[in-house]
RNA sequence: AGCGCGUUCGUCUAUCGGCUAGGACGUGGCCCUCUCAAGGCUGAAGGACGGGUUCGAUUCCCGUACGCGCUACCA
């Protein structure tokens, strides 16, 4: 029998990023064994959920290229779903959850209590069978022993999670329940249902949490606990999946950059690790880099135009070509998107603000008569290309005595307004010749510099 | 408090009892270089603590400490 996973997020308006991961986990073992990966949501709070809170889980998911196989396609509780096992809704499953609730009931399993249904927990310690942590021998604890039945549907009528969750799992066929470490403990009260029902429970994976850098618990306010705020950010999807599977998994050979499909191949339930991750942004910035270092010109331009229109920069205002030469001198250059408007706004904007301090060492009174050789210099040029602009001034260097860096410096500020930026050469080619000596002569005609 | 899970460089990790403890991120130095990156070379940095088993323990067992989780008519 084919696997069957599922991921069960609650729409609550955001996607942690260890619920990413974890259905992260579970999309790769439904693909590592040619498995079912199915999407429920688990929306029974009424007053939190809403179907804006629902598109933020699906698009968060599409993102990251987690396709299911199974549930939603849509954010409409009540609208389409893909797959035979549904509704894929909590919110639609009420009838399914009171047939249950009434099987408890006349079996003698489940009682009355308060207006409350509780249910009759056995006292003797469960045993756990758990894939990644092994045998985990659960006895009640002494709060347990005093009153071990739990609360299965609430006094409103509102059956609560852990009974929902498994009337789910069972009825959906689930075979592995591959979650976060913290529903470890309460895993007996699930075999326990599971057994009250006359099923054998599935299989269960539970894997490690992820945790701030300082150790804490992710938890909502936490800056990187969305998964949204990494799109937003410019990170690319392909990083975000490379570093997540890194947290928790190894790929045992020291590789650690890897797409999803190399991944699918050696991703199993085994290599699991069993101890907390806490998240390295640094980390996930250097795979950042390395995916959009090698990412396809195309691909680039688009994100770049992104990232400039998020800004308020509209570079559909410019010729195409320039656009497209402009950013090119970029690619290799940055690691996140939202880098390059500071990086590369020049290109499309004439009102440079000098980097202060860049400008107290590059606009020094010896340096104006260097600055000015180079315009004129570049002004005798008939050919406004990067070889020519290069040979053009080390010439002018060499005739003044002095070193190349010593006019890269004015002149790159004099243009960019950064200190930093692309290759000079090809930056003030794509610039063109009248912007270059427009922007040269501005710097040169401020006052409030050393000259 | 009770119960559960965990503990290798700052961080993510490798190690099926033989380890001069390997890799990666970050970090130091050097090289390359028009800036910044990238790249190359080269350093520093680790087995929580205490017992036991063993010829030998990072690896197995016990205890302690620390971290995390769970003990709800939250999910």
């Amino acid at each position: 029998m084919k696997p069957r996973v599922r991921f069960a997020p609650s729409p609550t308006g955001y996607l942690h990023i260890g619920g990413a991961r974890t259905a992260l986990f579970n999309w790769l073992y439904a693909r590592h064994t040619g498995g079912t990966f199915v999407l429920r949501i688990e929306d029974t709070d009424a007053a939190r959920n809403s179907q804006e809170a629902v598109d933020v889980i699906l698009n968060g998911l599409r993102w990251l290229g987690l396709n299911w196989d199974e549930g939603p396609l849509t954010a409409d509780a009540t609208g389409p779903c893909k797959g035979d096992r549904g509704p894929y809704f909590q919110s639609q499953r009420k009838a399914n959850y009171l047939a249950r609730v009434e099987a408890l009931l006349s079996h003698g399993l489940a009682y009355e209590h308060e207006g409350a249904i509780k249910f009759k927990m056995t006292r003797e310690p469960i045993l756990i069978p758990d894939l990644v942590v092994g045998d985990v021998l659960r006895p009640l604890t002494d709060r347990e022993q005093a009153d071990p039945d739990f609360v299965i549907v609430r006094s409103d009528g509102q059956p609560v999670f852990h009974f929902v969750n498994v009337v789910d799992d069972l009825e959906m066929g689930i075979t592995h329940v591959i979650r976060g470490e913290d529903h470890l403990s309460n895993t007996a009260k699930h075999i326990a249902l599971f057994k009250a029902f006359g099923v054998a429970p599935p299989h269960y994976a539970h894997i490690p949490l992820i945790l701030n850098a300082d150790g804490s618990k992710m938890s909502k306010r936490d800056k990187g606990a969305s998964l949204t705020t990494y799109g937003d950010d410019g990170f690319l999807a392909e990083a975000v999946d490379n570093y997540l599977c890194l947290l928790g998994w190894s790929p045992k050979d020291n590789i650690e950059k890897l797409s999803l499909a190399e991944v699918i191949e050696r991703f199993d339930l085994p290599q699991i690790l069993r101890h907390n991750a806490k998240f390295d942004f640094e980390k996930l910035v250097w795979l950042q880099g390395e995916y959009c270092r090698e990412l396809a010109p195309d691909r680039f331009y688009e994100l770049a135009v992104h990232a400039f229109a998020k800004t308020g920069v509209d570079t559909n205002t410019f010729p195409t070509a320039y656009v497209k030469a402009a950013l090119d001198t970029c690619r290799g250059k940055i690691k996140t998107f939202s880098e390059l408007p500071a990086y590369a706004g020049f290109y499309f904007k004439d009102d440079l603000a000098y980097d202060p301090e860049a400008a107290q060492k590059a606009f020094v009174p010896e340096n104006k008569p260097r600055l000015e050789r180079v315009r004129d210099a570049f002004g005798k040029l008939a050919a406004f290309d990067a070889a020519n602009l290069e040979a053009t001034l080390k010439a002018t260097a060499t005739e003044l005595g002095v070193k190349v860096g010593v006019l890269i410096h004015p002149t790159r500020l004099a243009v960019t307004g950064n200190p930093h930026g692309p290759s000079l050469y090809h930056l003030l080619e794509v610039l063109g010749k009248e912007k270059v000596l427009g922007r040269i002569e501005l710097a040169l005609g401020h006052r409030v510099f050393g000259w």
